[in-house]
DNA sequence: TCCACTTTGCCCCATTTTTAACCACCACCG
DNA sequence: CGGTGGTGGTTAAAAATGGGGCAAAGTGGA
């Protein structure tokens, strides 16, 4: 692998695009690494929003489930084998869109318009609408560690 | 990283610069260090202002959060995501402007004239009204605890 | 089993919009 | 007056978007 845990990419900012008919959506190009860049497709727990991220993060969050000491063993290949199985392949095309699997955007409720939201190593794709309404819950989170520490 | 935390950067002053229909805003000429120098750009938690830092600096803050004792697990995980998620990239021009996102000077209400106030290892960008208004306030403390230390 | 026929995905091209590089001026300060 | 710093506008490049067409894969019937 080349990129190291500690240079692990940060998809910075937050960025509000079009979805086609045909499902794709174009990443920011701030973002893209290479071209026809693969990426792991994965809804989160309650279909709330898609997380996208490179194999290689992928590879990593696995395996941090499996160190996790407040996880069993039992409950942690029963997990795994759920996270593989809600995964999926996308690979961006050669204008730099990502063609999403049109269940998965029926699912998830993406359509028109989507938020993507960066990340540490990966992002989010969400319904504009559902994306609002979460971000001020967490506002409140953020505001109040802010305080604490003095920012 | 290049710079330790003893070498940060002191950015000192105050300035009142245009920003024009572009949402472009000159760099004071003392301020910069490299040409096409690049920034993180962070708006404050109540987004009465813009926060702009080295990627390095940015580091140190996320790190900062991380290691305080003062916030929960769950609370330092939530504002984390929210840092990132806010957080945008901002590189300078050869004539060392700073371009910005329509939508964060929007936010903050950034257009026409802008104060630009000094720190260590950041700088902020504000609202010129808005800026007065809060140095209005911070000057009668400031006052007090020179006369208590005796500067 | 083979041959239409439909469907889906992928690639490429064209258009519009946005962003970044470049150039030229003005104004202030030494 | 001469250089540096700040400002405004123009041009060129890149990104976002939309649609068309080919090819591979899947389906059903003879």
């Amino acid at each position: 692998m080349q990129t190291p845990v500690s240079a692990q990419t940060f998809y910075a900012g937050e960025f509000q695009h079009a979805i086609d008919e045909k499902n794709r959506i174009t990443i920011p190009a701030r973002w893209r690494r290479d071209e026809a860049e693969e990426f792991i497709l994965l809804p989160d727990s309650q279909n709330q929003f898609l997380l996208v991220m490179s194999p290689e993060e992928f590879a990593r969050m696995s395996a941090s489930v499996e160190q996790s000491a407040s996880v069993t063993a039992r409950d942690g290949r029963i997990f795994l084998r759920q996270l593989h199985s809600r995964a999926q392949h996308g690979i961006a095309d050669k204008q730099g869109r990502l063609v999403l699997p049109e269940e998965l955007c029926r699912k998830i409720g993406l359509k028109g318009e989507v938020a993507l939201v960066g990340g540490r190593g990966r992002f989010e794709i969400w319904n504009v609408a559902r994306w609002k309404r979460a971000h001020e819950e967490e506002t409140a989170t953020y505001q109040h560690v802010a305080n604490v520490i003095g920012l």
